[in-house]
Parts: structure tokens; sequence; C-alpha cells
DNA sequence: TCATTAGATTTGTCAGACAAATAGACTGTT
DNA sequence: AACAGTCTATTTGTCTGACAAATCTAATGA
């Protein structure tokens, strides 16, 4: 730690919840096998403050939208130096607990992350993997149908309402591209929400968006919407009809058919 | 920026790559209404220096298992300050591309993230949406079939033999409890990374993680670990036998024997 | 030969300062 | 009274320089 933090540092971890004495005893195994204990891993300030500061928002005391102290009082409650304290702040950031502002009436604000979060997680991940286009097509083609037929018994009624007002706006805006492809992406999100769990939305929706960023790309012709616009009319009437297999058939067969159209470059 | 910082400044943006002019055009449609411009994003220059360093690996210029220059000299290259630089530093290690060390030999080191990465992300979602447990034991049995299924027509022979030999292991520590769940956890991934998809490796193998920790913490009785054996070779005979709905509904059904056990608390 | 010590290197932390963005109050003009 | 411009205070953004801690290497001494 830094000079005279012998201070400042003990205030801090006063304050703190654990992890600071770094006992050194390595492999003291007398007797002979087992007793593994794996490499010690030393805590950076930043890291115990990003955690603190990170529980105190999954804890709810710091809800959501709302804003914490200013840099100023953060340093000075948490008794650490404020270029930790902001590295701490860069790792919640990117975590996407957190947004900063400048000026007065700024500050650091607490948001939730959202599926965009994930979405970047995955993205590097294929980057870094190289993954083909084809298997992002072959997930959705995959993971939509699933939640169309977990949908198809879940969804409420609100739900189908609230999808068939998006069918309205698909067909209103038929001859506007960009109004439109939004519109569908709704739905699509919709008919993910539908199936009420968690992860299979997260998922679905992150490998959509990856995908999403390519349709609003290349566009989609007139004709491609009306099929699109004949496709969603269908895959809704079977949610309505309670029918899982023939949702689940139906979002495959949309996708499968447009899965060319996306994949042209 | 700060202070003389006009000079190392711009110095910086001269060798930056991107983003750093805030034009701002989106829809070009000079038609009627439309004309939205959203939020111009300021960007900051630690993101611009992580971006720049990201996009160093994900390129391939540094790769996995090297080091990054020295903080001083990424510091005289970049032209920004070293605090400026170390939260940039703390964005790429949250995202899992790097760590450092300290000392001689240490430095900041390149990693790939893997799935560990998109694990904390989806695990922190889940916390602040309190997702129930069922969600995940209900995601996790509806994707590892669906990787079985591709698994049956797709896994090479090389997989094959290996999860044989997963499959020995699991038979050689069956009354080891604590070996016996890291066998079975490596088989469950063999399964999956047999799919060829990484899209659905990712996802199933981050959901799995979550649940795998709280296997090993309730652990197995060995009747229950007699059970998962048989359910594996059933699995694995599927899988041979190049039986895709075969196998997915013997890993259902495995998963669906197994969730019990783990959702008691 | 081996343990110990000293030095060098790299990250970790602190302190203080100034720059930039921004909201709100204040002031002068119409 | 309404309005535009200015001034000020607050908050984040960045820079600089310094010291502390960890750790590898090499020299040193028994």
């Amino acid at each position: 730690m830094g000079q005279d933090k012998g201070v400042t540092a003990s205030s801090f971890v006063a304050v703190g919840p654990v992890t600071k004495g770094k006992e050194k005893d390595k492999d003291s195994q007398p007797v002979k096998s087992a007793m593994r204990l794996d490499t010690l891993k030393v805590p950076r300030a930043s890291e115990l403050v990003a955690d603190r500061l990170r529980s105190l928002i999954v804890d709810g005391v710091v809800p959501e939208g709302s804003t914490f102290p200013s840099e100023k009082e953060l340093v000075s409650q948490l008794g650490v130096s404020r270029a930790t304290l902001r590295e701490a702040l860069r790792i919640l950031e990117s975590e996407g607990l957190i947004l900063t502002k400048t000026g007065p009436r700024g500050g650091i604000m607490v948001q939730r992350p959202g599926a965009a979060s994930l979405t970047r997680s995955l993205s590097l991940l294929l980057q870094l993997e190289s993954t083909p286009f084809s298997s992002m097509l072959e997930a959705r083609r995959l993971l939509e149908p699933l939640c169309a037929n977990l949908g198809a018994e879940r969804a409420t009624k609100e739900e189908l309402v609230a999808l068939e007002a998006i069918l309205g706006e698909m067909r209103l805006h038929l001859h506007d591209t960009t109004a439109y492809v939004r519109q569908q992406l709704a739905f699509h999100l919709g008919v993910i929400a539908s199936a009420h769990n968690d992860i299979l939305r997260l998922y679905t929706t992150s490998v959509g968006e990856l995908l999403g960023a390519r349709t609003t790309q290349v566009g989609l012709s007139l004709e491609e919407r009306e099929i699109g616009l004949k496709a969603a009319e269908g895959i809704l009437s079977a949610l309505k009809s309670r029918n899982g297999t023939l949702a689940a058939r139906r979002v495959e067969l949309h996708l499968q058919a447009f899965e060319p159209i996306i994949d042209k470059e």
C-alpha cells in the first residue's frame, strides 16, 4: 500500500468486510495427500471497494435510478484515495451497474444492467473464438422456438394484447423499413418474454441483438416485410390457441426463412 | 481534459484509432419527420484507451499468454497519465481479458475470458432480477438436451473417446464424492461441447456452472452417484449410436431426476 | 552448496492540483 | 415581466509526482 496509508488503509479495513490479512503458510502438509490450497489471491483495494459498492446495489440499499454520494464523500467515507475509488467505479461501470455524469445534479447514478451487459460479454467471447455467423443463426433458430413453446402456455392476456398491438404497428409501418424492423424486433422480444424464464430471455435476447444489428444494417425488402408480417400473425395465433408445438414450429420456419437474407453480405 | 494536456491528449488522439470526433448523422433522411439524434456520448480517455488495448487483443496483435508493455511504457506510448491508463486496465480486467501481477516478470498479462466471464455477468443479472432457482433448472433442462441432440450427429470420434475416458474416471472415483462430482461436471461439459456450437456451449456452460456450484455444495449420496453414472452411460451410448432424440430424452430425464436433489436446501 | 541479503522492476496506492461539463442563481436589457 | 447572457458552485475527468508492496535476479557469505 501507499505511503502514510498505514492509517487510512486500516481505517478503511475497519469499515471493510473481509480479506486484508495476507498470512503466508503455503503448504504445511504434515500428513501426505489432500490439503490442496490454491494460490492465495491478494485482493486489491479497488476490488474491495467495487465489491462493497456492488453489494449496496444488489442488496437494494441504493435503488436503481438514485445516485451515490459524490466521489469526494465516498473517498472520505471509505478511507481510500480517489484514484482507487475511480478504478472501482470503472469496474462497476463496465458491469453496467452505474453511469457517471459531470456537473451539479450529475454524479454516480445507479442503473440496471439489462441484457446489453450480457450481449457485450458474449460478443467479446465470440470475437475471440472467431465464431462463424452460422452458429449464431443456429442458436437463435433453436432458442426462440423453445421460448415460443413455453410462451404458448404461459403468456398472460396482457402480453398477448401487447403482441397484438405490436402487430398493428408492423402493419402500419409496413412501408417504413426502419420503423418496421424496430417493431418486428419488439415482436420477437415479446414472444421471448412470454416464456417467463429470465435466463432464456436474456440468452435469446442477447443472440437476437447480435443478429438484429445485422438485420437493420441489411434492411428488408417490401416483400420480405410482408412475409415477416404474415409469419408474425401465424405465431401470435398459435400462442393464442395455446398450441406450443405449433408456435415453436412456426417460429422455427420463420427464422429459417430469414436466415439467407441476413447471411448474404 | 486536464491541465497542459492539450499537448499530451492530442498526441494521444493522433495515435488513436477512431471515435474522437463526435459526428452524429444516424438516419440521413431529409424527408419530413425523424432527425432524431440521440444524446451525444462523450468518450472518456480511459474508455478510448481500453478500446485500443482491447482491439490489440482481439486482433491477435498481443496473443494470449503474452504480456503488455509495462504501465510506464504504455503511459509514454499512449500519452495519457497512469491514472487514466489504470482505469482502462480495470475495465479490461473486469472483462476477463487481462490480469496483472506485481514485481519483475509480472506486468499485464493477456488471458482469454472463457465462459466464466459470461457466468459472472449472468449471475449478476439474475441476482438483480431475483430470478428463482427453478428458472435456472428449467433453462438447463431445456438447453442441455438441445446440445445432446446436436452432439449425436456432430461428435467426433475423439470426443466420444474422451467421454468414454471420463466415464471411466467416474466409475473409478465412485466412492470419492468431490472427485466424482468433478468428473460428472466434466462429462456434462463434454456433451455440451460435442454440439459444436459456441453460443450454446457458452450459454449452457454458464447456467451449468451456477448450478454446479450448488451441486458440490450439497454433495451426492452413493446411490445418487450410481444413478448418475448409469445415466451417463446411457447418454454416451445414445451419442455413439447417433440417435439424437434418444440422447436428448435421456439427458432431460437425467436432469429432471436430479432437480429435487439440488433444489432441497 | 545453499541460505541470505541487496537491488531492480513492476504494480498498488496516495496526495494535491487543474481542466471540463453543467445546473442554478444572478444580472442586465428589452 | 420576460428573456438572454454571465457568473459561480459542484462534480467528474485528467495529470503529476511520490512512496509502498510484491517479487524476481544476482551478488554475498557461511
